[in-house]
Order: structure tokens, then sequence, then C-alpha cells
DNA sequence: ATAATAACTTACTAATAGGTAAGTGTCAAG
DNA sequence: CTTGACACTTACCTATTAGTAAGTTATTAT
């Protein structure tokens, strides 16, 4: 089966979000899956093997969404909203993004695994900076903004607001997209 | 010695920015104090009590911050200022910040600390939420601005940068701190 | 029918984790 | 001089971790 494969990774995503990469264990994975520990060893021999398959995975859905979005024939102003809207609902109350929590476990990460968080952390923010720099084209951001920058805040202020609601309350999330929005009419 | 209490804190908080509360161990600490990992545990018995102990060092780091600058006597938008230079010139170019850290890790946490990462979350955003009020008294800021959505965007952006510095460039921290500053002004 | 492959399980290993009990050396107070 | 506290070390224990080797079962191809 090529779909148990498909399992563990997306259920290995699903415990980074939740514990981070040193937090899940294999036991994890096998026991929600109801096999053995040794299967997953079968599937994914060494973890630093599940550790880069969840990077593709991740910097394969982002290239899915990027495209999603191009796609669809609104202003670029309003892909951006919908950029950051979909960023925002895609998570969970308690999940953060897996990029977040690599990104943090970046130093404990084997090297391979390391390097593909480089390449999806570039991914990510190139594509942040394509909407942006589409968005600046109209009226709504300043030309004496810095698209990388403003790409790569819009970006950290959804992603360390997530950390925030983790912990707090729920509105914290909403709060920070208001916010950006606002930035974004504004400017 | 009080002191060795002291050392072993100071190493833990360092080595919760650079592997995270899960990632590091009691025998990191030992090794790199020359001490065995049984001294470690007569300080600190179990790892929930170390685990609380960093806290309560944030906790009272946080408020000897808050009240250094609240004490100078500059503009309440040049305190903001003051503030967030000082937030992102505190971390070493591969450390991120303890309480995201911490935060990334709260599933893994046990309960005391959890609450307590909790309280220091609250009494952050409380901070900051408190000197973007003061900034607002004078031009600094709309008012159709959310003073609590202001501050927990700009705490998010700027911990969400450290995360994207650990793996990218050095520089993505300083585009993300002239952007808030950038917005302040022109807001 | 048989051989081969995929997808497992059983049963292990070595390393590391957090944690503990009992003893050692040092030093100050009575 | 001795008692007791403090700051340790030695030597352990148990649980969990990633990882492996060998065997099992079902399905498929020849």
């Amino acid at each position: 089966m090529e779909n148990r494969k498909k399992q563990i990774v997306d259920l290995a995503i699903k415990l980074v979000q939740q514990k981070g990469y040193v937090g899940f264990s294999y036991d994890d994975i096998s026991k929600q899956l109801g096999v053995t520990k040794a299967s997953i060893h079968y599937h994914f021999e060494k973890k630093e093997d599940l550790g880069v398959a969840i990077t593709e995975r991740i910097i394969t859905s982002l290239q899915n969404f990027l495209l999603s979005i191009k796609n669809s024939s609104v202003s670029g102003g309003d892909k951006l909203k919908r950029f950051i809207q979909q960023q925002a609902e895609r998570f969970a109350c308690t999940e953060i993004c897996p990029i977040s929590s690599l990104q943090t476990d970046f130093n404990s990460l084997p090297e391979i695994v390391q390097k593909k968080i480089e390449e999806v952390s570039r991914l990510e923010l190139s594509i942040m900076t394509e909407l942006v720099a589409e968005a600046q084209t109209e009226d709504i951001l300043n030309d004496t903004d810095d698209v990388q920058s403003v790409a790569v805040t819009i970006l950290s202020s959804i992603k360390g607001a997530l950390l925030y609601r983790r912990v707090l309350d729920d509105d914290i999330l909403t709060g920070v997209i208001n916010q950006i929005n606002l930035i974004l009419r504004k400017s």
C-alpha cells in the first residue's frame, strides 16, 4: 500500500505541529495507526527519512496552494488577503505551522532535513514576496516599502500569532489578521 | 553555592533557546558545567522543577526590562522603538526567543510549566500593550487601531522573524524591524 | 504449484532519558 | 572534637528512544 506511506506522513506532520520533530516518536505513530513500530521503520527506515518525506510533503502543499491562488481570477490585493486568510484557517487552535515547528527544532534536526527546511523557508518566502509584489502594482502598498520585508513581516506575524494563540485565547490570531489587513489598506 | 543554581538556570535557558525544552537534557547541562548529572538533580530534583525555575527567571527578566524602559525619560514612541530594538538585539543569530521555544513545546510540557508559560505570555503581552497604549497618546498610532492587536502583531512578527533568521540570512530580522518602524511612523 | 514480493510482526539491541539511593569530602557552628 | 548541613560523586534503575534481524502472511506473477 502506497496509502500507508501517505497515512504515516500525514500523521507525522500533525505530530510535528503538536509536539515537534524531537517530541514525536515512531511509537506515537505506530500506536495511532494500530501497527507495530517496526512496520513504520519498514516504510521509513530512519527517522531522518521520515523527516525528509515530511518536508517534501510541505513543499508540494505549498506549491499546490500557490497554484490554486495564482489561478484564481481576483485582483492582486485579494490574492494576498486570501492567502493570509487561508494560511490562518489551515490550523486548529492548538496547532502551529509545521514549518515554524521545524525551524524551532532546527539545531536538533539531521543535516538533510535542515537543508530541506532551509529550502522550504525560502520557497514560502518567495511565494509570499511574489504575492506582495503583485499587490504593490495596485494601490495596496507604498513603494517606499521593501517588498521582501513586507512579505517576511506578514508571514512572521502569522506564525508568531499561532504560538501565542496556542497558550492564550483563540482570538489572538484574528486580531493579528485584522491588523495586517488594516496595514495593507492604509499604507 | 547559590551561584551554581543560577549557573544551571542560565545554561538551561540558553539550551531552551537552542534546542527546546524537550531537546535538552540533564546530561547536556552536567557536561557543560563539568559536574555529574546527579549534581544537577540535587539542585533541581525533577526536570519540571528546572522548567519552573526557567519560566520564573524569564518573568523577572521581563519585569526588570519593563522597569528599565519605563524609567527612561523618553517619549512613548521612543520607548516602544527602544523595546523593539532591544528585544531584537537580545538574541544571537541562531537563538530564538525562549518564550517562543516553550510555546512551541507547550504540549510536551508538565502542567505546572504550561501554566507558567501562559502567565509569561500574558505578562509579555500586557507589557507590550502598555507601551503601545502610551505611544498612541502621541501621534504615533491611529486610534482606529486596536491597541492589543497592534501589540500582539509587533511581538508576533519579531518572534516569527527570529525563526526565519535561524535558517536563512541574518538580515531577515532587521528587515522586519524596519518594517514595523515604518508602519508605526505612517499610521 | 512455486517463487517472489510487499507489508507486515515478534523479538530483540544499544543508547539515552529522567530519576534515585547511598556514600564522600568540606566547612562552619556549638 | 564532633555534628550537621551543603554540594557534590558513584553506582545504580527503569522507561523510552531509534533501529535491526528474522520470521510470517497474503497477494501476485510465472
